[in-house]
DNA sequence: AGAGCCCACTTACCCGTTTCACCTTCCTCC
DNA sequence: GGAGGAAGGTGAAACGGGTAAGTGGGCTCT
């Protein structure tokens, strides 16, 4: 048989009718598990449409009132953060999960700052280009919400805390993960913990920034945030600038794995040993954390979990108008080199402080 | 005027056609800036289009046998070591840069293996989802090829070396960046010099092993090979087993950026100091080659270049059919803390080498 | 035996855009 | 003053699949 000899032609469902010998209704009847068609007749068209490799046009099928069959993905942040951000790969995979377990497509798009960003969901949207968002990197007053909202775009905010306006929204305990962190920090001895905080705009920095706050009080331990942004320089300039302070902080908690690796390089550049003289944690973990030397101590969130979920959340919204509200796992706290009791603990008064090594 | 107020009705060229009193077709010819419209009902249509908002539909554009403006790009990686090479990230952002200035919008797929990957391009490509695909990591043996040539899809092969069959490619000078990193250890006065290869199914691996050994050879110099996964723990792994080798290298090349970091650390991990016991290169740079201490020295690449260009040669071949095949720029080696003169070098006798301009 | 009804289809039109074939005007030129 | 042409449109037919409305034929029920 020549059948898939030319595997340019595209195959429709007329050829499919004209084969089975019915109407291009009965054709489409059958291959979308609808009523209206014998057992026999639908049975021998799936195989027909098989043979000879039938695949239903997206372009047409979106035209006809259904589904575009994609969703989409804008990432906002400037391309340099982008790249070290192991958490949008981690995300993109677990996005992924879901949304191709039911062949529906990821269109993702990569842009300056948020206007374009709203930008894009406007195309989208009018272009019929994608069904839903799943939107990043909520903020404090987020001008997004409320164009989704008017616009009607399907969305999910993945980060919460909670929802926002009326959207779906998949999270995670931001906050009880960093309580359990300073209280760890805590219960090794450590009094001046400081906190290296991203993107002050970030909602979830500032939950953060509230957690550590409320339980470094509780714990009525003076508190010290240093915010920046998420670049690796200043990663390593404010833990420069901390760790040369005449009372420096003896922990470090830092806002993203990118940040604390860097902030370990600064520490080490300084000739301090990690642990003895200062202890850092990363928040979100990776592979860079875990080779590193020492290998850092880090909250781990199950990031692709949150992609798949998120996904997940926004498929039940695009198909049921479903909303969904969803906190995931607490993270997880890691423990591995890079913390330790502090120094200067009187366990035999003051020992030597750094021999180097490096 | 309440023109904007109900944002959920899909304004189409039917609504510009009547507001402007012409017919849908000349709306067309004028939306596309094609002949058969005067210059003043041109600008009356598009001042109306604008008006109301509107933006064609993706479906019925691309239905009415035009383009379904999307490019794809199936990451075939296992999602564990996808989500810490930057290298992807970084591409990403450079084929957007171009995709997205010529309003092309990009589909993302994350699969499994290499069956998967040709699943989903015969797939789309039924389907009409995109006009063409970059196809990344060209391997050896690569039956993408001719699946692609067969399904006629157009596509650009990102990574050479130098094109595969009739495909457009764009690669970059991995072959030269080799031998420069080769013969700039041996000026520093290396003598065993290791690499570290990743996946042997890839051609680039297989290139710059080549390289390796050519270059090698050519100044007499005992060749060593060890070929690794991506994985970071293969790059620890592999590295404790070279240094604890009776006759260790004094200098390791790494394929990628991770295995050189986790390299670092297992030396750090062993006791050793770098670069004084040993020297250490990576394969592609990034924030975390810069923040790791010592900062590592490293074969840099424009890989969002690499990336925007895959992207301009993929849209000249879908518009005008054009085969492109480019040659970036040679890697350029930013030699930074990781490399120094080996150990136990005669400093007295045999001078002339290089005093480390770091 | 005729009414009623369901099954298994067919017919025809819809979605929004592009494009091809035509159809008017109006202008030019001999 | 009528042929020839170009400018500036119109109308309708694609593109491929979804779906409401219609249409026979066979069956049941009374």
């Amino acid at each position: 048989m020549t059948q898939k000899t030319n595997l340019r032609h595209r195959v429709t469902i007329a050829d499919i009718a004209l084969r089975a010998g019915v109407s291009k209704g009965a054709v489409s009847y059958a291959l979308n598990g609808r009523p209206g068609i014998s057992e026999v007749t639908r049975q021998r068209i799936l195989k027909i449409a098989d043979d000879i490799g039938w695949y239903p046009n997206s372009a047409a099928r979106a035209l006809s009132g259904a589904r575009a069959g994609a969703c989409g993905l804008v990432l906002a942040r400037p391309a340099r953060t982008l790249a070290f951000e192991t958490f949008f790969m981690e995300l993109i995979a677990g996005i992924e999960t879901e949304l191709s377990s039911r062949s529906v497509g990821l269109t993702l798009q990569v842009v300056h700052d948020l206007g374009a960003e709203m930008a894009v969901y406007r195309r989208w949207w009018a272009e019929r280009r994608v069904d839903g968002v799943l939107v990043v990197d909520p903020r404090l007053e987020d001008p997004r919400v409320e164009l989704i909202e008017q616009l009607g775009l399907p969305a999910v905010i993945i980060g919460g805390p909670e929802g926002i306006g009326s959207l779906s929204a998949v999270w995670s305990d931001d906050a009880g993960a960093v309580v359990d962190v300073v209280r760890y920090l805590a219960r090794l001895g450590h009094e001046r913990i400081a906190r290296v905080a991203g993107v002050p705009e970030f909602r979830s920095t500032e939950v953060r920034t509230e957690a550590y706050l409320a339980t470094m009080a509780e714990l009525s331990l003076p508190p010290r945030v240093v915010t920046t942004d998420f670049m690796a320089e200043s990663g390593a300039r404010v833990t420069r600038q901390l760790l040369a302070d005449p009372l420096p902080p003896t922990a470090i908690i830092y806002d993203s794995e990118v940040l604390a690796v860097a902030g370990l390089g600064a520490a080490h550049e300084m000739g301090l040993s990690v642990p003895r003289d200062v202890s850092l944690v990363a928040w979100d973990d990776s592979t860079y954390c875990q080779v590193v030397h020492p290998p850092l101590t880090a909250v781990r969130r199950d990031i692709p979990a949150m992609g798949s979920h998120g996904a997940s959340a926004l498929l039940a919204l695009i198909d049921d108008g479903v909303i969904t509200r969803t906190g995931e796992a607490r993270g997880q706290l890691m423990t591995r080199g890079t913390t330790a009791r502090p120094p200067h603990t009187p366990v035999a008064s003051s020992r030597g402080t750094s021999s180097g090594s490096v």
